[in-house]
DNA sequence: TCTGAAACTTGCATGGA
DNA sequence: TCCATGCAAGTTTCAGA
């Protein structure tokens, strides 16, 4: 993981189908460069895939909301293994402190957004919070400061 | 955005770098009709962009958080013109509720966990989830089931 | 939306630093 | 180990229908 590979990820977590001959061209080097670095990167499991951002609101989400949820005493394994099976969820983390989950959920519509509350309700107690505007979206990410390589 | 749109889309958001020669195999279409139908998609907003999928922890990221912040009286705006800056913040979000800002941030260690928190509480309340593992990431975003076209 | 041709990109093998 | 070159195979793009 040297500069050029770190290069070589800003390039890609800015467009993900730019071609490894214009990766080259940018960085003076070769396309099979490029692309044994992309590939090393890739079994590494520096780079875990390549994914299209799609807009919720265009596709007819209405809302957006994180919903963090406290799981009560022995569900939230049953949880975890449901939160897989539900569409609505983008992204799903365990995290530490009162609450044990949260999660981003698009949703299509309000009645929509009750139903989804009801579910979990059976899990845990939820706490809501629609999201009004996404500030920050899929930030690339750069090389570590304190990394000394 | 008709039934062949969502399938391109599910493809794409599985693999951004998928040719679209395969896509139009697997749809019973010729690439040139898969390219019309993704450019379109692209010029309408649908599709936002191509990412590479980056581990934060193969890149020294020893921690990822979701922090919680309630700004303090006329510390939003100036908090909302801050987050792009820092290159921690992967993703940031305005929500309802009484916190007004969640982020979800990458850190490199215990001490950059303290920096940042000392940098936030300049703006407002900070409340921090040290995230344990994620559960579901950027799971595809399927057809609203109540959509009608 | 398809076909077909041209331009471009990628993958693979070879060879050199 | 890493990179460049060259070639073959595959992909995208553009025109015309």
């Amino acid at each position: 993981m040297d500069v050029v590979n770190f290069r070589i990820l800003e390039a890609l977590q800015e467009d993900a189908r730019m071609p490894f001959t214009r990766i080259g061209q940018e960085l003076g080097m070769s396309s099979p460069a490029i692309s044994d670095r992309v590939k090393k990167m890739e079994d590494l499991g520096v780079i875990r895939g390549y994914k299209a951002i799609v807009d919720p609101k265009a596709l007819g989400y209405q809302f957006q909301a994180m919903i963090t949820l406290r799981a009560f005493v022995g569900k939230l394994r049953p949880l975890l293994d449901k939160v897989p099976q539900l569409r609505e969820v983008r992204n799903c983390y365990r995290i530490t402190g009162t609450e044990n989950i949260i999660m981003e959920v698009v949703l299509e519509d309000q009645g929509h957004l009750e139903r989804f509350i009801d579910l979990l309700i059976a899990y845990g107690e939820t706490r809501t919070h629609v999201v009004l505007s996404q500030v920050i979206a899929q930030n690339p990410l750069g090389r570590p400061l304190a990394k000394k390589d």
